[in-house]
RNA sequence: GGCGGGUUGGCGGAGAGGUUACGCAGCGGAUUGCAAAUCCGUGAAGACCGGUUCGAUUCCGGUACCCGCCUCCA
């Protein structure tokens, strides 16, 4: 059992991760708003928690832990889509398409995810599900005079609400003093923020006692936490960026309409994104998606890698030159650990991980234990008897402990390895180029092996010729097809 | 303008007040029909200016620059 240890965004230390109960780890973490494709920057905290995820799985037993991510599928760009398709055309209900919509895009974000080798949460609560909850919660909110209605809105007292700020270090009367942001006037205080809004004939809405209309974009959390893991939890994770007001505004909700209870206790945040150093976003040009680099024909599996290379409270730069570093060594690994069972995860990788997530040290734990594994490779297929009796462990059980350190950070999965090409077999062409090899030997012309060994390596084979013999793997870019054409 | 985070060798990226991080790339060598792969060896750093200290990249202060949030763009 090793302790593991989180940075709590709440109290801006490095603290030892204590579960409220030991056979109910309960862990939060916002998810996507579903109105289109996650981008790469989505990605990132989808990895960060699923590496907790199975960091805490494997620390408490995996039933033993209930993750819930949401599926936002309440918001403005969702309407604005199914209102598009509506004005085509579409004679379906405005509700009907968004439902549409929303379902299409949680489609794709689970195909996305599963490609990263992300868990899927335990539960995947949506927005639309917990209206009642949300109506529940805003008026026992307002019966406690934590809330108000206003003009058709119901508005958090954030005044009422003294640790409001507490998580992001902000006074209220800092904000509203460097506020840009224009204040409704029906708002009692510039601070306050909508819990229920009124939605006229075109959007979607809910009956309430306020109205049809729709809530405010912080309570679902709020309450989808409450219902799920009740008025105290773990752990509550998010984007940077979801500190304020996001976080804070739960926070403030929470505790106000549950005082009996302390919310979550370890509040984690991923920094942000950079894609070739700077903000990735769609006036530079450098926006993507997910989608965009899995059809580009980079592995799920390697975008993983270049995540983890950074720690998770770093910004992280994606960049084509990482990826590179990440395939090849994802490559080296597959061609020897393809097929190995898993056993236990070595205790230096675990520990890397304990500590507040350091999946760098994770990732260079597992190179020095490849190098261990080289070692005693050669030991045991070259060393004296005595060597090799006294090696601590065989090179076996280094593979399994490898493996299961490799699937602790969501690397080489059961399954995984399709994308290095292992599926294909090169036997004939290991064959055929052992057989002109011998003959050009004997005669010194050579010109034949190197026609057969560039068209290899157009095709993406790595080849490799020794005295030992001809060995052929396949190497990145590695395209199927072309080699058929060789047949 | 307010608040928060950061700045390490060509690139990525750590720990530690004094000892080689490490990986990739580079360079030298071994090996190879040639390459690739592999192995051995190797140079290279701590934004800037001060301070504390016997000694700081590591602690403190300032400057510059970068990033995020304050705007329902993770």
């Amino acid at each position: 059992m090793v302790t593991i240890r989180l940075t709590n965004s709440m109290t801006r230390r490095k603290e030892d991760f204590q579960p409220i109960n030991r056979d109910r780890v309960g862990m939060y973490v916002c998810g996507p708003t579903v109105y289109d494709r996650a981008h790469l920057g989505n990605a990132r905290p989808v990895v960060v928690f699923d590496t907790l995820y199975r960091l805490l799985r494997n620390e408490y037993q995996p039933d033993h832990v209930k993750y819930v991510r949401n599926f936002t599928d309440v918001d403005d760009k969702i309407n604005a889509e199914a209102q598009r398709r509506k004005a085509a055309g579409r004679p379906e209900s405005l509700e009907a398409l968004i439902r549409e919509r929303t379902e299409e895009t949680i489609a794709w974000y689970h195909a996305d995810m599963d490609a990263l080798g992300a868990l899927r949460p335990d539960v995947e609560p949506r927005a639309t599900e917990f209206i009642g909850a949300m109506i529940a919660m805003i008026e026992g909110l307002i019966a406690a005079g934590h809330a108000y209605e206003a003009a058709g809105h119901v508005l958090f007292r954030v005044r009422s609400y003294r640790n409001y700020g507490a998580l992001s270090g902000r006074s209220v009367d800092d904000m509203i003093a460097g506020a840009r942001v224009e204040v409704a006037p029906f708002k009692e205080d510039p601070m306050d923020f909508v819990l229920w809004k009124p939605s006229d004939a075109d959007l979607p809405g809910w009956d309430s006692p306020w109205g049809r209309g729709r809530p405010g974009w912080h309570i679902e959390c709020s309450a989808m936490s409450y219902e799920l893991l009740g008025d105290s939890f773990d752990i509550h994770g998010g984007g940077l960026d979801l500190q304020f007001p996001h976080h804070e505004n739960e926070i403030a909700q929470s505790c106000c309409a549950h005082p009996q209870g302390g919310f979550a206790r370890y509040w984690l945040h991923n920094e942000m994104l950079q894609v070739e150093g700077k903000k990735m976003s769609k006036s530079l040009g450098n926006f993507f998606t997910v989608r965009d680099l899995l059809g580009q024909g980079i592995p799920g599996e390697v975008i993983r890698f270049v995540f983890l290379m950074t720690h998770y409270r770093s910004p992280m730069d994606w960049t084509a030159e990482k990826a590179r570093q990440a395939e090849a060594t994802l490559r080296k690994w597959h061609r020897v650990l393809t097929g190995v069972a898993p056993t236990r995860p070595d205790d230096v990788v675990v520990h890397a991980l304990a500590d507040d997530l350091n999946t760098h040290g994770a990732l260079q734990a597992l190179r020095g234990l490849y190098d261990r594994l080289e070692d005693v490779r050669k030991v045991e297929a070259y060393g004296h008897p005595n060597d090799r009796s006294s090696l601590a462990e065989s090179g076996d059980a280094i593979e399994g402990r490898f493996v299961a350190s490799a699937q602790l950070l969501g690397l080489l999965l059961a399954g995984g390895d399709a994308w290095i090409g292992a599926g294909v077999d090169l036997a004939p062409y290991t064959a055929r180029l052992t057989a002109l090899r011998e003959a050009a030997m004997a005669s010194k012309d050579f010109s034949a092996v190197d026609a057969l060994k560039s068209a290899l390596t157009a095709a993406g084979v790595e080849v490799r010729m020794s005295k030992a013999g001809v060995e052929l793997l396949p190497g990145p870019g590695f395209d199927a097809s072309k080699l058929e054409a060789l047949q």
